[in-house]
RNA sequence: CGAGGCGUAGCUCAGUUUGGUAGAGUGCUUGGUUUGGGACCAAGAUGCCGCAGGUUCGAGUCCUGUCGCCUCGACCA
């Protein structure tokens, strides 16, 4: 791969330094620039674009499973976020406060939403009176701020864009239906238009969202072997509904409480993507997000015919329903292959006066770095076919990092021993105490990431205490 | 919030030890030659040396303060 040492030098390489790397990306594909506050980028066209492909596929699964979009205010008074004890306990350490309206001191301070259960709440407790009113399935995509101490591009900036899906239901099986449909609804959205795949599983006791009966998480491992929570689910129970007094009349005229969920993914779903996909040449984007599918770059193009042939390749690639670009500017064709791998652009199509003589054009391939010579009278069924190729490649190499790095271990030696290969799930059994999943923390570094849905049978007791098993659980360092 | 690092041209950085006219590479602009893996030649433009005080005849350089960014921890999507 050592082909141009200019490529090599031109990003941080990601064995060196995954972090300077992954910095390195965000700022050379052109994701994000920095701003004058702390944890507030701006995320750039290119980048931008990536979440809108990622919005617009998601707003389409959110729809066809029955829900509305809405948007509530950015602000929330502390007194509404102190009605939920746990949830305000959890949220209090990293809200920004708006103390001021103007020059005038506010009465009661204003929190910029960290999420926004309480003013679903609010309002659910002012339009829902009755089993008629329900399920209420709202969704909103918005921007939320966490003061957050430590800021990474996407993994964790202060101010983020995501959506927040706020459900309220007569019953509690119906919420726990929709807390697990949601979840399958993210991780069917990473495998089938991020090409990442997920490990689904419900938090520990210590891990659960503020105030919530429980959390489901999807968990997936990044290319330095460390684990990104890339989606949650909420079942709430009735829990918000008794604090923020929202009740209804039943079938039976019954006053009862109903049942709430919320679940969300937000633009760290990109840093996912970069630290799934990446490689020392750049940002390898899934077919499905990436803002320019297919780029065209004419070689030798003041030649006569060169760019009229690439013009054509455009259109008809274009009338595919591709996202397609041609780049006629002036730079050399080796700068343009070296700038769209940085881009991550799944297929490259060159086209210059050889292949207009020979009839022919080359793809090049992103996540594999082939190249194929392809008759220009078969460009759309090689593109289409690649493009397919590239996803489902992407896909499998990205489990088979998963997998390489997945340790099954029976004993705390097992785990550290495990661990000198390099960061990795480990799938151990845990007898359900939190004592254990600190002293596992604390032993070997790795914490607890979920317990999956598909348990496997690894021994009969705790990996930490040997008191028997209630759990497989998967384990791992966290971004 | 703890520990470390860094703020000099759009970018990457040298210059700070030992105070004395602001530097390099790259990028940018213009013209020409080029074009199958980050082309070449020529000419040009670009700086409150993060900010505020102080010491000094003189500060990018020394002192004090301050703000910001990056990395690693603890916390989190």
């Amino acid at each position: 791969m050592a082909k141009d040492k200019k490529l090599v030098t031109a990003i941080t390489s990601m064995d060196e330094d995954f972090a300077q790397w992954y910095t390195d990306i965000c700022k050379k594909a052109e994701l994000i620039e920095y701003t004058s506050v702390k944890g507030c980028m701006v995320i750039r066209p290119y980048g931008y674009a990536i979440w809108e492909n990622i919005q617009h596929i998601l707003d389409g699964m959110f729809k066809a499973t029955g829900h509305e979009n809405v948007c509530m205010p950015m602000f929330i008074p502390e007194s509404l976020l102190q009605k939920e004890k746990d949830h305000v306990e959890g949220f209090a350490p990293e809200v920004a406060w708006v103390t001021h309206g103007g020059n005038e001191k506010l009465e009661d301070r204003l929190c910029v939403r960290p999420t926004s259960e309480t003013l679903f709440c609010e309002h659910y407790s002012n339009i829902v009176h009755s089993y008629r009113d329900l399920p209420k399935l709202y969704n909103q995509w918005v921007s939320v701020v966490r003061w957050e101490k430590t800021t990474r591009p996407f993994l964790r900036s202060r101010e983020f864009l995501w959506q927040e899906g706020h459900t309220i239901h007569a019953t509690a099986e119906e919420a726990i239906e929709e807390t697990e449909r949601m979840l399958n609804v993210y991780a069917d959205f990473c495998k089938d238009s991020l090409a990442m795949p997920v490990v689904k599983g419900k938090k520990t006791e210590s891990d659960k969202f503020a105030g919530a009966v429980s959390t489901y998480a999807i968990e997936a491992l990044m290319h330095d072997g460390k684990a990104l929570q890339a989606g949650t689910s909420h079942y709430f129970g009735d829990g918000f509904a008794k604090a923020f007094d929202i009740e209804y009349t039943d079938k039976e005229n019954k006053r009862v409480f109903p049942h709430q969920t919320s679940w969300g993914v937000t633009t760290r779903l990109i840093g996912a993507v970069i630290m799934t996909h990446g490689d020392d040449n750049g940002l390898v984007l899934p077919p499905a997000v990436a803002p320019i599918q297919v780029v065209i770059i004419p070689v030798a193009q003041h030649k006569e015919g060169v760019l009229e042939k690439a013009n054509e390749l455009k259109d008809r690639l274009a009338k595919m329903g591709l996202r397609v670009k041609l780049d006629d500017s002036e730079n050399s064709p080796g700068w343009k292959f070296a700038e769209y791998e940085m881009k991550g652009v799944p297929l490259r199509v060159e086209i210059g006066p050889r292949d207009i003589e020979e009839g022919n054009c080359v793809i090049a391939s992103r996540w594999n770095g082939e190249k194929a010579t392809v008759a220009l009278a078969d460009l759309e069924t090689a593109t289409e076919q690649k493009l397919k190729e590239a996803h489902d490649g992407m896909y499998r190499k990205a489990l088979d990092n998963q997998v390489r790095r997945t340790y099954a271990c029976t004993s705390i030696d097992e785990i550290n021993k495990a661990l000198e290969q390099g960061d990795g799930f480990i799938k151990a059994m845990w007898c359900g105490e939190e004592a254990c999943e600190d002293s596992v923390k604390e032993q070997t570094g790795v914490g607890s990431r979920c317990i999956p849905f598909e348990q496997e049978h690894l021994s009969d007791v705790c990996v930490c205490c040997g008191k028997p098993a209630k759990h497989m659980v998967y384990w791992g360092k966290a971004y």
